[in-house]
DNA sequence: GCTTGACCTCAAGTTAGCTTGAAGTCGTAC
DNA sequence: GTACGACTTCAAGCTAACTTGAGGTCAAGC
């Protein structure tokens, strides 16, 4: 397969030279050889770095990202951890879309405050429901 | 209305009082008056935190929340904007389904490789395909 | 053979979003 | 009235994820 320097990964994954750089150093891709001093890349960096993109817009660290995808192109992690994961992006999926609903409903609403519109407090109330789990208090039980 | 001293907040929105002082320095939440030299708050800034904790979630700024929910209880921005923004958490959680997809077929398959697996592929040509508009290279045009 | 431009390294700087620590002030319970 | 614990300020520190800049290398085209 044929090896891509460094500007076209750039340009076809839309990440600048510098990340690309970064990642390396810090282990989540790696550039096969060098043609020079030039790195070359494996064409399947590319998904690759769909994946850290899909990652990090779901809010995962470069760690848990690299926990997950692992050194080579497999996905790691016992399945349950797997499964976990993919629980909490449903959660936040549906934190999404009350936002989302938010917004909309805003952007629609001709009521003269939203805070004595019925179909805004719901979607607050569903908002507050969301807050659960984050933060323990310091005072908070040690119990799992 | 009682008003709430931090502890209190702290403990109902499960956000660290240091947090809150933090939050209310950059103008993101007020405490209304103060009692000796605690600051009182009212029972409105919870629903004002979740909305907070909502727009984290979905990767806004603390400087873009503000800008959506303003100084008040009201939500400002031009409709549009407002409708813009839903758009994007709607393409948000495009990408996290398919995240969520691949975790969970890659928890469930049997396949000796993934690479090999036709689901996964598939799962990772979506991944691929949401890679669109983030960087801009320093050579691309400058139209919008 | 020389220029050019795309690459290289390495250290230092940047930003967001908090946290920590030291030193001080209160109000309530005893 | 005094001890306690929950608050206060302010400056400094921290982590993640990059970016920037200075100074250097090299291959390909002319």
């Amino acid at each position: 397969m044929k090896m891509m320097d460094i500007g076209e990964v750039s340009k076809r994954a839309g990440v600048p030279p510098s990340t690309l750089r970064y990642y390396e150093e810090i282990g989540l891709i790696r550039s096969d050889k060098r043609h020079g001093l030039r790195r070359q890349f494996d064409p399947d960096v590319l998904s690759r770095l769909a994946l850290i993109a899909l990652g990090r817009t779901a809010g995962f660290t470069l760690v848990e990202i690299s926990a997950i995808i692992g050194r080579d192109g497999e996905l790691y992690l016992p399945r349950d951890e797997l499964r976990a994961k993919a629980d909490d992006l449903q959660r936040q999926m549906a934190k999404l879309r009350i936002l989302r609903d938010t917004l909309r409903h805003v952007a629609d609403c001709k009521a003269p405050s939203h805070l004595e519109c019925p179909t805004f407090r719901k979607l607050m109330k569903a908002a507050l429901r969301t807050e659960k789990r984050g933060y323990r208090h310091p005072n908070a039980s040690n119990r799992p």
